[in-house]
DNA sequence: CCATTCTTGTGCAAACAATCACATAAAATG
DNA sequence: CATTTTATGTGATTGTTTGCACAAGAATGG
């Protein structure tokens, strides 16, 4: 089980096969062989199994997995059996529409502060009521509320330089949505969420489909 | 140039250097080498010129690429030599935010009719006064207004249903934001922007780091 | 309790992707 | 105009990821 021989693809996958397993115990499945697994999830029956076989074995022969014991193992693999709380940065639109997104929370993942660069932002307050605070707080509060991930929703202008004073602050992972990659140091993990480079992806098989 | 030999990641590469040519015409930068290109997003030298040599041959050597030049080959190449008419179908708060966010403009994607099941809010107007029809009306709208991507913001529950009016309606590509696999028949695509996958993954790393 | 059925776990080969290293060509220099 | 410098384009190499195919283990049924 070491860290660094495992695919990065694997990981993307355990988060789906997390999802899919939820799912299935909501639907009362108990069991679930990797054929119906890896359909859901749109992956090959061979890769659900290689997968999970980098972690231990979890399954049974003849018989499958059984979902609720699967289900804890990922979760524990990915990390996902404790909360985690995050810091938003940026309150447009985007933002506003992340921090009232229910799935994070249901997921474990939490927006504990919020904070903008506009000073007629700072000290209002979200419809959530959570107070949006100034950047020149942002280490005192990561510190304080114990902050280990952040997520970036400013302009594209303003992403580097946010992810700077986040590193700053002791912050050791991003997720950035800004459209613009960001420069990080050693031992430091950005991870992108991309509209418009997904857009494109499908821009260019509609492209290329037609001729 | 057989479309089939090319890496899917190549074309994720390329919608990542035109975004940064789009900067670097904006700075009034005429030539960069795929050192500096490269460097800025964040990959490979060789892997850059490679990327671009599926495509033709569009630098000069001892000199680099004239960045307009680089800029309107790699558009062609991905489609964005024109503009890219979308449907939204889900108007909660990420619905919302897509529509106000104003880089898909800027990048040529327009949302041209929105869409949500919801009874309540058919018939209504968005602050961008665009109006919310119910999904009885999407295939005549889709036809009309010559539609070609459809972007789903529905909670998961939803999503698949709607992929199948989208599919029904004409359309080949989607953008997927709920939080589930969707399964399209032969020759559709979808991807998808999946928020809690890339904080799973964020996580896996913190929680591994921690070891 | 043996045979059959089922489905996992995994060695191996094939496909795919990234990187190196250098030949090639253009420009700059003296 | 020969030499040096620079940076592209690409064949070769290395590394990674996927998928097949089958042995191994567990349950079932006669």
């Amino acid at each position: 089980m070491k860290f660094s021989k495992i695919p990065s693809a694997t990981i993307t996958r355990l988060s789906l096969y997390s999802r899919a397993l939820e799912d299935l115990m909501h639907g009362q499945v108990n069991i679930i062989a990797s054929d119906k697994l890896a359909q859901k999830c749109g992956v090959n029956p061979a890769q659900v199994r290689k997968d999970l076989a980098y972690f231990g074995e979890f399954g049974v022969r003849g018989v499958g997995y059984f979902v609720k014991e699967l289900l804890f193992e990922i979760k524990k693999i990915l990390g996902l059996n404790r909360r985690w709380r995050m810091a938003l940065i940026g309150i447009g639109n985007l933002g506003l529409a992340l921090v009232a997104h229910e799935n994070f929370l249901k997921q474990g993942y939490e927006f504990v502060a919020v904070f903008d660069v506009d000073p007629k932002k700072v000290g209002r307050r979200l419809p959530s009521m959570q107070m949006i605070h100034g950047m020149d707080e942002l280490e005192a509060i990561v510190k304080e509320k114990q902050i280990e991930i952040g997520v970036i929703a400013t302009p594209a202008s303003q992403a580097q330089a946010t992810a700077r004073l986040l590193v700053a602050a002791g912050i050791k992972a991003i997720l950035n949505f800004a459209p613009v990659q960001i420069q990080m140091p050693e031992g430091f993990i950005v991870d992108n969420v991309d509209f418009t480079v997904k857009l494109d992806n499908l821009a260019y098989h509609l492209t290329m489909e037609a001729v």
